[in-house]
DNA sequence: AAGATACGTAACTAATTAGTAACATAAGAG
DNA sequence: CTCTTATGTTACTAATTAGTTACGTATCTT
């Protein structure tokens, strides 16, 4: 599905791209309604951020004559949630208490343990 | 819980973080073990990893004497992933064919629409 | 106490990225 | 056909970031 999970990942990163993903969450926008959606910054700024989301297969442009059209391709965003969910399922379940305690049982053990390496 | 959900996602967009935070996942760690995983990184590289996902609440140190042990919290992990799953609840349960008739259907009502502003 | 180990901070470098400027093409409207 | 609108690409700039170097402190071991 997805191209790329570190794309996706880096994609997410910026606030802008992500409020991008949540106008087209709403449905399908044209260019330049997202470009007005951020007065704050040139229209080529928006686009390298829909570069971006492109690349990382989160956006799907069509073009129709001089417009494009853009929607919101969930299925690589679903799939890293997913990875992320089952990875920590056995933490999700779970408040912080408990991850303190282990904390404090590794603590004890980790001291026990004779070192080799030096520092790089 | 957070403190900052776009330092979180910041954090997850490095590959090397997230492979730090797969190492605590089933531990705590201390932080010359850490190291000792990414042998094509200085130490200093790492602690910098290190010091974005303790900025972005996702890992904790704890001080033992000369010794940090780092462990994770999946607090803020937990509250991305369960707003991103809010938000795209509707999607989640469907196909990318439906998100395409969406598309289609959106277009044909885009043109219509007069435009007003030019471009930036 | 001396030497080893573990870790810290500041400065620096190279690479990446967010954003803009300059210039351009193509489609749509009248 | 002319003018307007929508969008594209390349080059550039400033800021951010991944990674290293240099220098240092604190704790542990013998």
């Amino acid at each position: 599905m997805s191209r790329d999970q570190d794309a996706v990942w880096k994609a997410l990163a910026d606030p802008t791209r992500r409020e991008i993903l949540d106008l087209l969450k709403d449905g399908p926008r044209q260019t330049t309604e997202i470009v007005d959606q951020f007065p704050q910054l040139s229209r080529f700024g928006v686009m390298k951020h829909l570069d971006v989301l492109r690349e990382a297969g989160l956006v799907r442009t069509r073009t129709k004559g001089r417009l494009r059209v853009n929607s919101l391709n969930v299925a690589p965003l679903r799939e890293i949630v997913e990875r992320w969910i089952s990875k920590y399922e056995g933490f999700w379940a779970n408040t912080m208490l408990r991850v303190k305690d282990l904390a404090e049982e590794e603590v004890k053990e980790v001291q026990t343990k004779p070192k080799r390496k030096k520092a790089k």
